[in-house]
DNA sequence: GTGCCATGCGAATATATGTTCGGTAGAACT
DNA sequence: AGTTCTACCGAACATATATTCGCATGGCAC
């Protein structure tokens, strides 16, 4: 009914207040408190604007409660300094993985990725696999290495990416040409030739982003 | 004085309760909600037990402010999670870098390291370092990658080390072959050749553990 | 102007919450 | 047995904190 997200001057002040009071006593403030630290009259107008706040959904509050009022900035905290992507699995020449769509199992591991190596504004989409076989060795990734891929259906020529090729069922890690209406998967190993299928035949589950390796 | 960290049962119950509802409420809890809902018959029993955890550093409180306890179990839990390690600059073939000992200047910056390269129990005397250069890429490290290395001054035949040559104060990354009462410094590259150095000449200064990519 | 409303003020009130104190029961030690 | 200490109880006490209510102000539409 109030589409208009708008905030007094006071009730930012407010916000701020709070969310740096928590921020550095793990527990809320009173509303006396506010009140004193921002120079208001009287602990009413507080209220009032808490009660705004609260309509807005910008915190909740427990009534009758001393201090019982909670911004979500613990939670946000958490999920800002805990850069996660989804861990589905290890990837084999040969064997296929769960589409990076299919999360909703709940069960998915997660791990940390450093804002080094893929920053945090840019982990959307992004999942992590397990590198099994040398078939990248050139291309500077190793069995055991965990790749980071951002999924993307489409790819540059060279690009590095994880590639289904549908008639297998099976996924692996290969750079991609285009070449006419087929695809040449090759690996980065001087060793092993490339693989030359149908471009309807594949089907890219992801960019190479990052690498991340335990020796 | 007392050196056990030994916890009675109420006082592991009572820090348990806190924990458990600060996760659910995001603000402490109030010396009767824990006394009721834990059974306990008395505020003061609480106190009572509160001040012992304060004494054994579980936790923090606030004298007369209202559920002013907090528990150390949010920084706790950050540091869990973040699990950092000094970044002491670029290593180059060519320019020194400061010692790893030298961390006191307190401007360190430091990077995040996830628990599946280096595992938070083993995070110590860990350093980082930006790589320049490719002489390492026949160890599958590039130019730009990261390498986590752990401080040591000994190294087995054949370990990836950061090496400083003391004659020419610079420290490069290479293998570590001991031979004689020399020191064969072998870059991971085959277009590159090895160094021979006088085994006085040389001291390690860590030895990589890790490596971290982005693309 | 008149009325409406968002915003603010100040004081009174109710209660939620921390503190203190005198006392008890049992374990451990002398 | 006497002493001391830990852990607990109950209740009184002090105060920190939230809530409520009547009133003031200023902008704004009518």
């Amino acid at each position: 009914m109030q589409p208009q997200p708008s905030l007094s001057n006071r009730q930012r002040e407010i916000l701020g207040y709070i969310e740096q009071f928590v921020d550095q006593h793990n527990y809320p403030p009173a509303i006396r408190q506010i009140q004193e630290d921002l120079g208001i009259s009287s602990t009413s107008v507080v209220v009032y604007n808490l009660n705004i706040l609260e309509q807005r959904g910008m915190l909740r509050r427990e009534g009758k409660v001393s201090r019982g009022i909670s911004i979500s900035k613990v939670e946000a905290a958490f999920e800002a300094n805990a850069n996660q992507v989804p861990f589905l699995g290890t990837i084999t020449a040969g064997s296929p993985l769960p589409d990076p769509e299919d999360l909703s199992s709940g069960t998915t591991e997660y791990i940390d990725v450093p804002p080094e190596v893929v920053p945090s504004n840019k982990l959307a989409n992004v999942y992590a696999l397990k590198v099994r076989g040398y078939s990248m060795v050139d291309a500077l990734i190793a069995d055991g290495d965990i790749v980071l891929l951002r999924y993307q259906e489409t790819a540059q020529q060279g690009d590095m990416v994880a590639v289904r090729i549908i008639s297998d069922n099976s996924v692996t890690l290969k750079r991609f040409y285009k070449e006419g209406d087929k695809v040449r998967l090759q690996p980065a190993n001087v060793t092993m030739d490339p693989i030359y299928v149908p471009a309807t035949n594949v089907r890219i589950q992801g960019r190479v982003v990052g690498v991340m390796r335990s020796m």
